[in-house]
DNA sequence: CTCGACGCTTGATGAATGTCAAATAATCAA
DNA sequence: TTGATTATTTGACATTCATCAAGCGTCGAG
């Protein structure tokens, strides 16, 4: 849908579906982030007119609304309430790619990985429990790692509680799993 | 000068010196970014009146400029051109953060630090020489490594021409080198 | 149902990185 | 300058992670 390195003719929105954002050198490819319903994604390239960053693809059957990046610009002159969400949109995104910084630098694989469940379970309001709307290798590239290494890092998050069944996760003692993972609000927080 | 966690009271401006931002948990620590000459820093928390998501410290001897946040919040509602240059400064900000992300995601350490080394070298000027503004241990912090590796890094770019004695570096086959750091603008573009 | 494609897991191995300890070099205060 | 402190380097070792190969499981086409 969007490859890195083009000039950032559009602004676009996840209406519905799932969009990942990833990038890559000649060699080497990452997951950047994983967008769902309502969001706006590449914001900062579309307001400073300049080359996209990341690609974008989607994940699953997917409607995108695609606003050319002029208008944005224009609108955003024009209306101050418009340029205020604006601001506001692009700090939340800046904090969240910090926050993700932090979350690669300071952590190993399977910490990651303890942590993202931890989020994951409250964010579906099911404590104890979780389930992947994602490939296993979709998430090992989100969290930074290969697909063999998810896998071990599962395995090695059993000692913690953590039991897998395809798709559906579950954590018999959150006391412990958290104590391993040592969730961070300045990192795992939604922002 | 500023401990992450604290509410974003004042937005900060570098008039001269560096500062170095960082970020950590209970027992890790790793440096984010380097701050010089006229910069702004920690924007967003700001704009949004949150937390700092990250600490700050002087590196030299410094000059910082402080806003009061809810000055700045003020100004950008009724300034249009104020605005528009903080939106800027943000998507800049914004940007710059996932070139950092994707530079620790998608590389080695050792690869890190020579295309580190190709920028310093263009930055002042001097092609095929370098002069460190900062401590190794504060550099290592910065591209995601220990000490102890950033020297093993350095003594394995030796391969690829590059020397060092004290804080001047020499790179005396800027091919050889560049071919193996493969600069990227999409990650080390100054953005 | 059977086959094959694909995703996931597991094992073996090596590369990258962190940790601890000690030696060396650089820096600064007295 | 000396002595003490700190930064850097080096070595040995453990941990984390990537890669390659093989096996297992699931699912859909025929």
């Amino acid at each position: 849908m969007i490859r890195e390195r083009d000039p950032a003719d559009f602004l676009h929105v996840v209406i519905e579906g799932t969009v990942e954002l990833y990038a890559g050198t000649a060699e080497r490819e990452t997951t950047m982030e994983l967008i769902r319903q309502a969001s706006v994604f590449i914001l900062a390239a579309v307001l400073s007119d300049q080359i996209y960053l990341q690609s974008a693809r989607t994940l699953t059957r997917s409607r995108i609304l695609m606003i050319p990046a002029a208008r944005v610009r224009t609108w955003m002159a024009r209306d101050a309430a418009f340029m205020s969400a604006i601001v506001l949109e692009l700090a939340r995104a800046y904090r969240q790619a910090i926050k993700a910084l932090k979350n690669q630098k300071l952590r190993t694989g399977t910490e990651r990985l303890a942590n993202w469940l931890i989020v994951q379970s409250t964010e579906q309001g099911t404590p104890g429990r979780a389930r992947l709307a994602i490939e296993k290798r979709v998430l090992a590239a989100r969290l930074g790692m290969t697909p063999e290494n998810l896998s071990r890092a599962f395995a090695s998050l059993a000692n913690h509680g953590v039991h897998t069944s395809g798709a559906l996760i579950e954590m018999h003692d959150p006391g412990a799993l958290s104590a391993f993972a040592q969730p961070d609000p300045l990192v795992d927080g939604p922002e």
